[in-house]
DNA sequence: TTATAGTTTAACCAAATGGTTAATTTTTGG
DNA sequence: CCAAAAATTAACCATTTGGTTAAACTATAA
């Protein structure tokens, strides 16, 4: 049972973004979302008909938010190469808050990519594209050439796959002996490489 | 039903991975897996007692095979550059062979770290780790001096992300009027500019 | 206060699920 | 050829699952 005076709406999209995020629609068990928001079975369909429509209303917001960070890049006065920082100390905020959230939408939506076809579309937004960014500053030689489509991939990659690889990479190095030590310093490690790699690209 | 000449332990593992990959322990179903097979699903608990027994049998071989690709690097006498994109090309073929695999292994080692410790630590092998590979090549100033573990990390996120998240790019590509092209391309593509940052790194 | 609409619950139900049993078919070895 | 062992099946069973129903509680507003 989690807070009281909380909306009980918000408390089960809470719980179901919890259990779905864990169990994936098809292993979800709507009684362990009922009983994480402390509330009966009957009162779920009472707010979402049903299992698909809860895990529609959860996943919506979801998958918006993480496209829009995936793919925009703030509209500042800034140089590019500074906005590219920006965007990846943006990435890493919104991973490190969401790691989990991340490899479920890359699973769901690599299960079946046709439904999402239709909720990815409908996402707008009104910040540039990363990609037209790099492409508009290529255009004007304010950087040196080279394939935004792989850069934007690279770039992605470098931020993302730690997190979600993240446990498996804890596991595996203590197993083997070697030291890991606190996962917040690695983190900021990995990001600097990061920015490290636009640098070289930059030139 | 598949093949008739096929073992039928075979073929229970083989739906089973395919059922287990798609939806997780949590929400695979005996029967769907029964009828990959083409077998009956009491004949599915005479040869694996119960549905755990079989997602271990599955899944022990699947994680040997992974963790082997990630982490070792072929004892060749070549450079060590020339060693690492012999990986590199290893990791691309491994990776477009078993895309499915590779976020199914990292939802579930994400999802219960602990259950998988012990059987990442079982996982032997004689080849050496990518990590000493590299710290011995920096004690003997073959090449320039950089954090191993980071240098790691940025390698396999630039290899294995892309083909994680690759049906959103391919989806999201083409929802925004972008070109995607031959998928087989942008990952030969790809592959090239993970060589490119290897050959940046050391010098 | 009281009628009303909105919220929550306990008790159900039919279908699906993991697993079992006992019988039948197929293979094997003497 | 035949009997024992192994492989396979149909028919079950107990439990869990998503979903429903009707009643009860709570806030609201006239």
């Amino acid at each position: 049972m989690k807070e009281k005076d909380e909306k009980t709406e918000v408390r089960i999209l809470e719980a179901a973004k919890e259990v779905f995020t864990k169990h994936g629609l098809y292993g979800a068990r709507m009684q362990e979302i009922a009983d994480i928001a402390g509330i009966n079975k009957a009162l779920l369909h009472y707010y979402f008909r049903n299992k698909e429509k809860l895990f529609d209303a959860v996943f919506e917001g979801a998958l918006k938010k993480y496209f829009e960070q995936m793919m925009v890049i703030g509209d500042t006065s800034l140089p590019v190469k500074e906005r590219l920082f920006v965007f990846v100390d943006n990435m890493f905020t919104f991973l490190e808050e969401y790691p989990m959230m991340a490899i479920f939408i890359l699973k769901e939506v690599t299960l079946n990519p046709d439904v999402f076809r239709q909720k990815i579309k409908q996402i707008k937004s009104n910040q540039p594209f990363l990609i037209d960014v790099l492409q508009d500053a290529m255009d004007k030689k304010e950087i040196k050439s080279f394939d935004p489509f792989v850069f934007m991939i690279n770039l992605q990659s470098l931020c993302a796959y730690p997190f979600i690889a993240g446990p498996i990479y804890k596991n595996m190095f203590i197993s083997h002996g070697y030291d890991w030590g606190n996962t917040h310093d690695n983190i900021e490690k990995i990001k600097d490489s990061v920015k490290e790699f636009i640098t070289f690209k930059f030139q």
